[in-house]
DNA sequence: GTCTATATCTGGATAGAC
DNA sequence: GTCTATCCAGATATAGAC
């Protein structure tokens, strides 16, 4: 699947993600109007993450925050009740989002190794339509309170579990050889994480997604797959 | 090479190290006797790594320095003359040495495949050698003023640049595919620094260095090297 | 060289006008 | 619902005693 095909069928625009959140949070926040406190929100966390990623979510101050967002001081605290709720709350924007997508993407696919494909692929394209979130997600985590932090670590092995799962499985029916699999899908987390994390990098070096997607999945295939004599390098090119 | 070996070959204890480092910048630390200076530097060193690793550089205070380090603010103030001060030295402190250590220990291997183990086994000794240090230099990068931003980037396209380096070697003299050397260094990468960022993961999992970089190396070898069909599968278990 | 005490500033949070 | 003005805790940095 290409990227721009994704991204329009996983149609997670910013209002919809915040609007779910609005109506999780009713109690929380004072304003009463979907419509304002949605577009607020939109704003708001828009703005805490640019600034965070530039310099850290502690070093953001609240009067920043305000200026960037276009909000008043006031007006930033009809939504969320202090500089640590803001955290939790975005935090929490993200998790079940890329849980519910993942799944869905793979569920039901019946060949390991495509299954594998379409693991990776689909994480790389979640982490880069929500690119500044989970860049955001992964420097922050330790700044968290001790339950939220819980949350955060769940939802890391969570993933991993995912590609472990896969794993395990390619190597009951026979197809992978016997590696081990939370090795590997420690690994696998490892350079998928890279993506997001090194923007820098791949940006600058021109590489999509697409192209990263299907190098990573060269680099982990060759790795699990038993090789059959002939097909062995028929998938070692990219770009 | 065992860890323990590396470990007292590469005799940088934190003493030397911030000896050296107590050395290059005399002028700017206030304190004349070298043993005292020194002792100084190596509890503020090691105190700031610790709250830093726990909750961000940004968000830990100078009190709590302070007391953590068991010097009062006046003596903090001696050995560096802002907190953004303190900073750069902690990052300037690792980097020279990472880079000494990994090209003294590569140097002069001919075998492409012996290298490239040994330049995976010696990153991620060091880094668990320094892991604090390495944590926090990954994490506090963005922190730093545009031109210690620079040198930071510089050092990690300084050792990703080695390990392309030696896979170009590898293509060259036909033992290894014609993978590309770039993104292969930059994934390897990506996984020599998951050893120091989720300790909370391999620690609890029991996994010790030398399993981890046999298991890192085994990935990296059976994506870069000509399968013999012999050979093929040999190499393909660890711990 | 190291300590305590303190000047000065910044940032989170809120009250009350509009 | 949003803004401005303000409170006050806590932070950096320094001065001066020992």
């Amino acid at each position: 699947m290409k990227f721009e095909t994704f991204k329009k069928m996983v149609s997670l625009s910013r209002e919809d993600i915040c609007r779910e959140l609005f109506l999780a949070h009713r109690e929380r926040i004072k304003i009463k109007k979907e419509r304002v406190a949605v577009g607020n929100l939109v704003k708001i966390f828009e703005a805490a993450l640019a600034i965070s990623n530039r310099k850290g979510f502690s070093a953001m101050s609240l009067r920043e925050l305000s200026t960037e967002a276009g909000l008043s001081m006031g007006a930033l605290y009809t939504c969320f009740s202090s500089k640590e709720e803001l955290l939790d709350l975005l935090q929490k924007l993200g998790r079940t989002m890329v849980m519910k997508v993942l799944l869905s993407q793979i569920d039901g696919i019946a060949d390991r190794r495509e299954k594998m494909k379409r693991a990776i692929q689909t994480h790389l394209y979640l982490s880069e339509v929500m690119q500044p979130w989970f860049y955001f997600s992964y420097m922050e985590t330790k700044n968290l309170k001790k339950d939220e932090q819980k949350k955060a670590i769940e939802a890391e092995l969570f993933t991993e579990k995912v590609f472990a799962g896969i794993i395990t499985e390619g190597i009951a029916d026979g197809r992978f050889r016997h590696v081990d699999p939370d090795m590997t899908a420690a690994v696998i987390k490892a350079m998928l994480q890279d993506w997001y994390l090194k923007q820098w990098k791949y940006g600058g070096r021109r590489v999509t997604v697409e192209a990263y997607a299907r190098f990573l999945f060269d680099v982990v295939d060759s790795y699990i797959v038993k090789p059959l004599k002939s097909k062995r390098g028929t998938h070692g090119r990219h770009r």
